[in-house]
DNA sequence: AGCCTATATCGAAAGCTGTCAATATATGAG
DNA sequence: CTCATATATTGACAGCTTTCGATATAGGCT
């Protein structure tokens, strides 16, 4: 429909949040409060294939390999990443919905 | 250039975080990560004349009147909003400028 | 089968965060 | 000045998070 165009660039504040809605839309704020899974993120949206796996996000994030297998478990589980097996390695892919549903909910009057 | 109107609206997400970005990005979205401070902004945003003091935020959010304080200042040092005395009264008021530019951090390639 | 590599899970330590009661500060009224 | 009210600060505690090393699981190869 034509919403999403008056839903995102208007520079409004989300209204009448319910208790429940707060806490769901926390959880999600919680997930991108970490400079880890931001860069987590933006390296694998910054792939050419759009996909990475987890030993090329290693080195450039300078943590262990649980940490950053920790994190991949954390943004998968909150919907901002799917995963996907090729032989032993394991894809992960930005989904972007995820990503603007916040930006909607930040900028919309929260209405229908 | 006309940047700011192509990149609001695409489904993009972060790009070419830096360490340091990424923690400043972080630090925003840790203040949202809370349940009871996105309330305080829907509360205050949703105020007739856009301000509300502390007395008024208390009761609708169930908390004590230290705490309330406490996220109202961790929501006024990051930005999200504004305060100014009325006689003995502080009064709160939403900066959607800051919201706006966490939506556009998100959507943006991080070009410029 | 056995080995190697890639990823996930477990358990623990250190640090951070949300919350409150108690107290401090500040403004206005009398 | 004194009192009452509104807001801020302090100190403490409980719970959660980030991180790691150690270990487990899973897939491919010989």
């Amino acid at each position: 429909m034509s919403t999403t165009l008056t839903t995102c660039c208007p520079p409004l504040v989300l209204q009448h949040l319910s208790p429940a809605e707060a806490e769901q839309l926390a959880a999600m704020f919680r997930v991108l409060g970490d400079p880890s899974r931001l860069q987590l993120l933006s390296l694998i949206a910054s792939q050419p294939t759009g996909a990475a796996c987890v030993c090329e996000l290693i080195e450039p994030l300078g943590l262990s390999q649980p940490t950053v297998s920790h994190h991949l478990k954390v943004l998968f589980e909150a919907g901002f990443l799917t995963k996907e097996r090729r032989g032993t390695w394991m894809y992960y892919r930005v989904v972007p919905q995820t990503v603007q549903s916040l930006c909607v909910a930040l900028t919309t009057p929260a209405n229908e």
